[in-house]
DNA sequence: CAATTCATATGACGTTGTCATATAAATTGT
DNA sequence: ACAATTTATATGACAACGTCATATGAATTG
């Protein structure tokens, strides 16, 4: 994304951000600090909603994060390009994390939730990225994101074993 | 990375390279398909040495790979920014993709094997991404990399509960 | 040794992020 | 209502970037 763009959206020239944000990165942390905010809305809203099972939730919650990546791809690139020690960053960032925290603890339960969650977030922001950069083919790998958004809940949903026959 | 930076490496000026390659992104591919290849070389020794268990090979092989995004960040990203079509840059992911799905198959079993080889994989690329991103901040989420690919790896084990107290 | 190919240098072009300066619009104080 | 000040933008300049056309020297070949 190019300065320009920004400028021509807004119907402005190139250095005219420059009075509102120090530098270019600084403006597109501040995207990525929405992008962050926007999402974790999202995922409290859902979260919030107490019509469907937990674990239901909690896949629609991984699939809207990577949902982000699809449908917004730059804007999700955006989200893990920013430094991470950005305080107002880190800050929106947290309460996403926060959110599926909650998520997750409402399946694993409480004591497992902190291993699970971090597991959890790692395997989305993966699947995300691969799907992003095309690297998760359909064709090649046999499986798409869905299903692998599925098999992770199941993995981590306690007292029953991945391949279940029962499923 | 700019081309005066691969120029000055080289002693050499601007426009050189483009005696070589098409445009940047040519050259870009290129040293992603060399990091694709030496990756695979790396793992491929490691499966062939049938001195360990299978799932430490396979933790020591995905600890290789997140190893590349730990030690050169730029390069691991060069990997996934590459557009994935290219057929060059596909053979050599494909070659990775290969030995880690034998490693996969060695733990699970060929009928499992490439449901969980693509969730590993991309449970990997996300553990890496995080890491590289900054976002894995060990105070905040609890865990490491390393435990958490002996999670993921505990995780696709089959026969045995991961919250087995044995462990 | 002449002819040809190859690798690189040089200089130009348009574009980018950035900044200093100027100017117009909006706000404020009286 | 008007002067003073703040705010938002435009303009033009700069260096660095990717790219290319051209030129030159080094290798290779006949």
């Amino acid at each position: 994304m190019t300065l320009r763009e920004v400028g021509a959206r807004a119907g402005v020239s190139r250095g005219a951000p420059y009075g509102h944000f120090e530098n270019k990165e600084h403006l597109l942390t501040q995207l990525a600090i929405n992008a962050w905010s926007e999402l974790a809305d999202e995922v409290g809203k859902l979260r919030a909603d107490a019509g469907a099972p937990a674990q239901v939730r909690l896949e629609q919650a991984i699939l809207t994060f990577i949902g982000v990546a699809r449908r917004r791809p730059h804007r999700y690139a955006l989200m893990f390009s920013t430094p991470a020690d950005t305080p107002a960053a880190a800050e929106a960032a947290g309460r996403l994390e926060k959110e599926f925290f909650t998520l997750v603890a409402d399946v694993v339960g409480e004591s497992d939730a902190q291993r699970y969650f971090a597991l959890l977030m790692s395997s989305a922001h993966g699947i995300a990225g691969l799907e992003l950069s095309g690297h998760l083919s359909k064709e090649t790998w046999g499986v798409g994101v869905d299903q692998l958004v599925r098999m992770l809940v199941d993995a981590i949903r306690p007292g029953v074993r991945e391949a279940d026959p029962s499923d």
